[in-house]
RNA sequence: CGGGGCAUAGCGCAGCCUGGUAGCGCACCUGCUUUGGGAGCAGGUGGUCGCAGGUUCAAAUCCUGCUGCCCCGACCA
């Protein structure tokens, strides 16, 4: 791709709404644009790197036998009503009437939908275990969206569903999905952990969260120093009736093992074992081998579009975003410095260009009209992992300067050496 | 929903107190000179001053109402 042809849409002051880093960069460079509060437009940059995430979300999936479907974000209230939900999710639940007074929500979960789905869908015993997700668009009327895309009433998410016969079998589809999200977040390239949560509005009996740790995170996460004990403080608050959660730095761990230690962390992912809450409120039956059975279920849940400011919240420096190599919407890019200077500026730099394609790798060409600390400065803050730099000084010499995002100065490398230093 | 703040060009802001019909920097367009870390000069495009009503000869500016956005809190995958 030529950045010329390619809408960058980098800005180069912060914006004055944006509080935290990560709000900060994403409209700086150029990956989010602002609709209306908590709805966002996603512009090409960020529409890559969203898709990156999505993709490792699906690879991981599909290896785990996970099978994807798409259901609709507009949901009849009628399946809310049948699971009882409909109150208690109040006003977080985003609802409307079509032109035949039916009513409607806006998804912000799918159980009542895939529940109802596989009242159909599923039929015999032997169909199980069985998971089915989505990656889809989710709404939830936050009462104070905030932090960008972090907190957004609408916002991308993997959500899957798994069906069993009983609780033994849950218990391998549970850990099948967990060992998955594992494998997602180590390719995401994140710094997280995972602890037992609330399950809150979904249900169910046990869940667990992946929290991406930051400092920016809104939740507080207690570790024990000496074992794998690792909860989410609001649970541990709940147990050690309205104490203010920070002062638990340094108490004994409840397990008894060491004593806790406090981080903050952004929830990335939940993963929940709902038994047979949805199953037997809708009445979905399974034909077993003597008798119907209400399936016991999971879902998990990761935010996708949260995961991309969550990895900037991460990895960022004054000048910019540091995406991992899993994430960065090019791999590469390519600064043309002056090519007026000399005609074979340019066609050192088709000649690279040119490379890359035939080696499939992810390159930005900077042809731009600039001057080159703009050029520099506008890959640095979309962080461009790699900058091959072309221009007058080492044209002659048949070395390629290349930068990396956190390199101080390019380092002279050979032609021949190019790709590999890329792919590696 | 309670408390606080803001709303003027794509972005960041000044002007408002003390009414006279809109300005600065960046970005964008044209030309010339420049060019290895956000260039200079010259010219130019772009604004229902959030919306509605009121006061006034005259409103971005004063008054009233509304809306939107941001922050703190309660809430939340």
């Amino acid at each position: 791709m030529k950045a010329s042809q390619f809408i960058l849409g980098t800005q180069r002051e912060n914006p004055a709404d944006a509080e935290i880093i990560s709000h900060k960069m994403m409209i700086r460079a150029g990956l989010v644009r602002q609709v209306s509060s908590g709805i966002y437009n996603w512009l090409p940059m960020g529409k890559k790197v969203l898709q990156k995430v999505e993709n490792i979300i699906r690879t991981e999936m599909d290896n785990a036998g996970a099978q994807e479907i798409l259901m609709p974000m507009v949901q009849p209230a009628s399946l809310w009503e049948d699971s009882g939900r409909i109150n208690q999710y109040g006003q977080e639940l985003l609802t409307f009437s079509d032109r035949h007074e039916n009513k409607f929500c806006l998804g912000p979960t799918h159980e009542e939908i895939i529940t109802d789905l596989c009242k159909n869908l599923l039929t015999s015993y032997k169909q199980l275990p069985i998971t089915l997700y989505q990656i889809q668009t989710k709404f939830r009327d936050e009462i104070r969206p905030r932090f960008g895309v972090m907190r957004s009433r609408e916002f991308i998410m993997k959500d899957a569903y798994s069906f069993d016969l009983d609780k033994e079998s849950l218990e391998r589809s549970y850990s099948n999905m967990k060992e998955a999200y594992v494998r997602i977040f180590d390719s995401l390239g994140l710094d997280y952990r995972v602890v037992k949560a609330d399950s809150g509005a979904i249900g169910g009996s046990d869940s667990e969260e992946f929290h991406v740790l930051a400092d920016s995170g809104e939740d507080l996460l207690a570790f024990s120093d000496k074992s794998d004990y690792a909860i989410n403080a609001e649970l541990l608050n709940e147990l050690q009736e309205g104490q203010d959660p920070y002062s638990l730095d340094g108490k004994p761990s409840p397990d008894g093992k060491g004593s806790l230690k406090l981080k903050k962390g952004i929830e990335v992912g939940h993963i929940f074992k709902l038994g047979k809450k949805y199953s037997e409120v809708m009445n979905l039956k399974i034909q077993g081998e003597d008798q119907e059975v209400n399936p016991e279920m999971g879902c998990y849940g990761i935010g996708a579009s949260r995961i991309v400011a969550a990895s900037i919240e991460q990895n960022h420096d004054d000048k910019g975003i540091i995406w991992p190599k899993s994430l960065a919407p090019f791999a590469v890019a390519i600064v043309e410095v002056n090519p007026k200077k000399k005609d074979d500026i340019h066609k050192k730099c088709l000649e690279i260009y040119q490379l890359f394609k035939d080696n499939e790798i992810e390159v930005l060409w900077d042809d731009r009209d600039k001057r080159p600390g703009v050029k520099f400065t506008d890959m640095e803050v979309i962080g461009m992992p790699l900058t091959v730099i072309i221009g007058d000084r080492t044209l002659e010499t048949g070395e390629i300067e290349v930068k990396g995002r956190q390199d101080e100065k390019p380092k002279l490398v050979s032609h021949q050496d190019l790709i590999s230093i890329v792919k590696g």
